[in-house]
RNA sequence: GGGCGUAUAGCUCAGUGGUAGAGCACUGUAUUGACAUUGCAGGGGUCGGGAGUUCAACUCUCUCUACGCCCACCA
């Protein structure tokens, strides 16, 4: 830049032009094939998505940490890409379609998901686009979406390797098996949900009593004829098959074995002995509706019910529907399971139909004015559980689904982590981890929506015997008539990559069962019922393709390699795999994370990356979690149209502390934008005082002591922030920098060189300072850079220019990570601490007695140490300039009345004399004095009394002892000094 | 019910077995060439309560209190 900088930084003016400038030149991936690799990837946003202030965090840190090992010459690769996030994109589409009056059963399933893609097309790309906006350096060359062609193909060998896991003898492991079970349903996406998308609220509700009669005859011994139940679920009685009482309840020890007619349905169900009833809650009697409660399911297993029987009352929708026995009555068809919009559900008309019955056992409540009120229930908090995504209390229903044997993969992470192959950090996480993963259930990974991963198995034809009917030859028959309850178990199922390769394994499995024919296939998709006739129409044996895609974690389970081009063994995997690091928010921990070492171990035979780093969320400003619905979300964008990229990354890393949540503070924001201000106008500074880029990595030579002790700071700084990096300390390392500039070589360093620039200074000095400063500003920029990319390779290229060595093929992108290289002498070092220690008391003491800071004083220092001899010889300049002592006389002041300032010389310091006749008012400097003197002798107390205790003497380190006597005779001195100083005073 | 975390300056947060730090806010002050998105100086905390270990505790242990989070089938 010829030009100069203008005077403020505008982020707006730059960002957009090296990002492009860094994307267009292939700078995220330099081409560095003997480098060694580094390896993160990002987990990918769903393509749905618009960036967060979640996002915001968790891609700042991993920017910071890939630039940073960039920067440090490794092979560096940040894979990205998106997630086709099956529930959360068809939901987005089927809303558009709603606004058009229109709904995704007018289409056909090739339709409706070739509606998605074109959505992806057109928006999918917001996400990555604000991704490039906070300046992350992700490898969009190989931009990856989980439904490439390449990713669904490892989504299917996964799956099909799974399902034909076998162990060392040969018996399948079943580490993917589908099960009728109780599922995780959401009425309203009309989906199976895992365990982990259930949130349990806890809502206001009700807690009712009713009478079952017992069947005739039958009474408790207590001579009733009814067993008092309790239930927050009334509807569901309309499929209660059983009433459980506990085996050791002597109340209840006579009628189990007999049954209770269930009111309304008539059905006579039995009352069984279970552990799960509990003698202690209600009346000790529990209703069991094993198609629709996971306990009562349990509790139905056990008393011998087939997972086939147990009755199911609802539709998909929620909707009462009729039971297998056919006992429900028709008033009850159709209703929703409870009130919904105001209309009265299920549950509303069981309890006005056995309240007429005279079945309701009323509530008896109490009035503040004590008296008894009659109520049909007892209101209760109950924990309701919610569908994450569609928000609707979710239904247990009884369906065919898909499981991972999710505890056989969890063995070998839970050994890694503990083991330490695998650290997490912060550690803390480490019991949370094993104590889901210990206690681990199947995972549901079948969805019943179009949009992801078609799960690859094909469902073939029953074989039914016809040898009795005198055809000789066995038929096939199959019953593809329903799509919402999803193909029974009965039929062959064939797990296969490929439609193909089912049907040879639909083949050898006819030929088994002594099918003869010639056979050839079909895949169909339609919905019928028929059987194969030999001899007419299409007699191809047909295959039905599972209808279900897979749970999306599934997919991106396999993110850390498949991105790389599993299975197919390419160099990237080599290279890659594993990889070094993830990042992610704990609140993924289970979702993402785990399931990554799950199949990162199954599929790779080992951990996908050694090192686990866990952020927290950010908050809201007051602390809230920020969530739409109480429109506290704050948006990045915002954030970065108004104080820039650089300074939202810079306040992510300086607030992420390992183990907290952060929260939002944008006059925080403000506070790191105008550190980059400051950065700016100090680049402004050196630019006009011909002070460019350095062309060395190693510090340059220097004599002067000034250099000597910036070069000795840039390398003290560089080793505290790669401590910092190292143990993932973002907070530090971004205090590191930020005080090193700021403090450091703003404040001081600037300040100290200023007189070099000043008119008849030597040449040789102008020459030495100019590089170190040159080469100190490119250090800090580099430092710096992982954490503000932007106005550090603005500024690069400022310094560049001006040295007239262009850095337009020398970007800092890919610039060299500091190493000074440098010896520092100590005398330079403490020259320059002994001038800030006076120029700062000076300051101090001017300010305290109300001295104008500009006034110059003259100053007398009787007797030097060798320290201020040299210093004051070497840098008088900086002392005249920094703590404007002038003349400053190596002799005994003139007597009358003077202030004095010390600046530290080892243990002790050199006292300067500074005469104040007619300069202030003698009490205010004995009024300082005096406050000093009480400060010094506090602590000299203080310290003589634990020097006093035997104790402390003998037992403490003797590094504390000796500490403790030297800053006692410290303190002891400077009491005496100060005391003499104020008598002088008189 | 189980587990975890947090309580330090007005606010947001670091931190260490030897008697506390940052940023912002606050107070005073400074302005003719790097920067008022600034400089300089300063005030402010018995480190949530209690007990214990120790020569010494803000730091380690226990306990209490408050707040937050996660997991869990109480009908």
């Amino acid at each position: 830049m010829s030009e100069q900088l203008p005077t403020t930084f505008d982020p707006a003016k730059i960002e957009a032009r090296w990002y492009q400038h860094w994307e267009e030149k292939g700078l995220f991936r330099p081409e560095r094939p003997d480098a060694e690799p580094f390896t993160i990837v990002n987990p990918p946003p769903n393509v749905t998505g618009s960036l967060h202030i979640g996002h915001a965090l968790d891609n700042t840190l991993q920017d910071i940490v890939i630039r940073y090992e960039r920067l440090r010459g490794k092979d560096a690769l940040w894979v990205v890409g998106t997630d086709h996030a099956g529930i959360a994109t068809q939901m987005v589409v089927e809303r558009q379609l709603e606004e058009k009056q229109d709904k995704r059963t007018n289409y056909s399933r090739e339709d409706f998901i070739k509606k998605v893609w074109e959505w992806k097309e057109e928006s999918g790309g917001t996400i990555t686009r604000q991704l490039r906006r906070l300046g992350c350096s992700m490898d969009w060359s190989r931009e990856q979406f989980t439904m490439d062609e390449h990713f669904t193909d490892a989504v299917l060998k996964t799956f099909v390797d799974l399902y034909n896991a076998k162990d060392e003898v040969g018996n399948r492991l079943n580490l993917i098996y589908r099960d009728k079970r109780l599922v995780n349903w959401d009425p309203k996406l009309k989906t199976a949900i895992s365990d982990l998308e259930v949130e349990t609220q806890d809502v206001k509700g009700s807690f009712w009593h009713f009478k079952y009669p017992l069947e005739d005859g039958v009474t408790l011994a207590d001579g009733r004829d009814y067993i008092e139940v309790a239930t927050t679920r009334p509807e569901t009685m309309l499929a209660d098959m059983a009433v459980a009482v506990h085996p050791s309840d002597e109340r209840y020890a006579s009628v189990v074995g007999k049954r209770v007619v269930l009111p309304i349905t008539g059905r006579r169900v039995p009352i069984v002995a279970d552990e799960h009833a509990d003698p202690e809650l209600g009346s000790g009697a529990v209703k069991i509706t094993p198609g629709h409660d996971f306990n009562d399911f349990e509790v139905g297993k056990r008393a011998g019910f087939a997972a086939g029987e147990m009755l199911n009352m609802l539709t998909g929708d929620g909707d009462v529907c009729q039971t297998a026995d056919g006992l429900v009555p028709d008033e009850f068809l159709g209703l929703h399971r409870f009130k919904r919009d105001g209309t009265n559900g299920a549950r509303e008309l069981v309890v006005e139909r056995l309240k007429e019955a005279g079945l309701l056992i009323p509530h008896i409540a109490k009035t503040k004015k004590g008296e008894e009120v009659e109520h049909d229930a007892e209101p209760r908090t109950i924990a309701t559980p919610f569908g994450d995504r569609g928000g609707v209390v979710i239904e247990p229903w009884l369906t065919d689904q898909w499981y991972v044997d999710a505890e056989k993969l969890a063995a070998k992470p839970i050994e890694q982590v503990r083991s330490g192959e695998i650290e997490i950090v912060p550690a803390t996480w480490e019991k949370t981890f094993f104590n889901w993963m210990e206690n681990i259930q199947p995972w549901c990974v079948s969805r019943q929506l179009w949009w992801g991963h078609r799960i690859p198995a094909w469902y073939g034809p029953t074989i039914v015997d016809r040898s009795d009917r005198g055809e000789g030859e066995r038929d096939l028959v199959w019953d593809f008539s329903s799509d919402d309850v999803v193909i029974g178990t009965s039929q062959p199922c064939f797990v296969a990559e490929t439609f193909e390769e089912a049907s040879n394994l639909c083949e050898e499995y006819f030929r088994k069962h002594g099918f003869t024919r010639p056979i050839e296939f079909r895949e169909v998709t339609d919905l019928h019922v028929g059987h194969l006739i030999p001899t007419s129409g299409d007699n191809r044996i047909p295959l039905r393709r599972d209808p279900d895609v897979l749970d999306t974690w599934f997919s991106s389970a396999l993110w850390p390699f498949a991105t790389l081009g599993w299975p197919n063994d390419t160099d990237l995997v080599q290279k890659h795999f594993p990889n070094n690091l993830l990042i992610s928010g704990f609140d993924i921990l289970f979702f993402w994370d785990a399931r990554m070492m799950m199949m990162g171990q199954y599929n790779m035979g080992q951990a996908p990356w050694p090192k686990l780093y866990l952020h927290g969320l950010v908050r809201a400003a007051d602390g809230a979690k920020m969530s739409k619905s109480k429109g506290n979300v704050v948006d990045p964008l915002g954030l970065i149209d108004q104080y820039g990229a650089d300074a939202l990354r810079f306040f992510m890393a300086a607030m992420e502390s390992q183990g907290r949540d952060i929260k939002m503070d944008d006059e925080r924001v403000k506070g790191y934008r105008n550190f980059a201000t400051k950065l700016w106008n100090a680049t402004r500074f050196c630019q006009s005082n011909g002070i460019g880029a350095s062309s060395t990595l190693a510090a340059p030579e220097a004599r002067l002591a000034a250099n000597q002790w910036i070069i000795g700071e840039v390398q003290q700084t560089v080793e505290k922030l790669e401590s910092a990096m190292a143990d993932l300390r973002f907070d530090a390392a971004a205090n590191t920098i930020y005080h090193f500039t700021w403090d450091r070589f703003c404040d001081w360093y600037l300040e100290l060189i200023k007189p070099v620039f000043a008119e008849g200074a030597s040449e040789t000095a102008l020459e030495e300072t100019r590089a170190v400063a040159g080469w100190v500003l490119d250090q800090i920029l580099v430092m710096l850079h992982p954490f503000m990319p932007f106005i550090t390779e603005e500024l690069w290229h400022a310094q560049g220019e001006l040295a007239g060595t262009s850095r337009a093929e020398y970007p800092i992108i890919t610039a060299k990570w500091p190493s000074p290289r440098a010896e520092v002498s100590k005398a330079a070092t403490d020259a320059i601490d002994w001038v800030i220690d006076l120029t700062s008391n000076v300051r101090s003491a001017k300010n305290e007695l109300g001295i104008p800071p500009g006034t110059k004083l003259a100053a007398f220092l009787p007797e030097a140490s060798d320290l201020a001899s040299n210093t004051i010889e070497r840098s008088s300049a900086a002392i005249e300039r920094l703590a404007r002592l002038t003349p400053l006389t190596l002799s005994e002041a003139p007597s009358g009345p003077a202030m004095q300032v010390t600046a530290k010389a080892g243990n002790a310091g050199d006292v300067f004399i500074i005469p104040l006749e007619g300069i202030i008012d003698i009490g205010e400097e004995k009024a300082r004095l005096e406050k000093a003197l009480a400060a010094s002798q506090k602590e000299a107390k203080s310290l003589e009394g634990r020097l006093g205790n035997a104790n402390f003497v003998e037992r403490a380190k003797p590094e504390a002892v000796e500490k403790a006597k030297a800053d006692f005779a410290h303190h002891s001195a400077e009491a005496e000094r100060l005391a003499s100083a104020l008598e002088r005073l008189g």
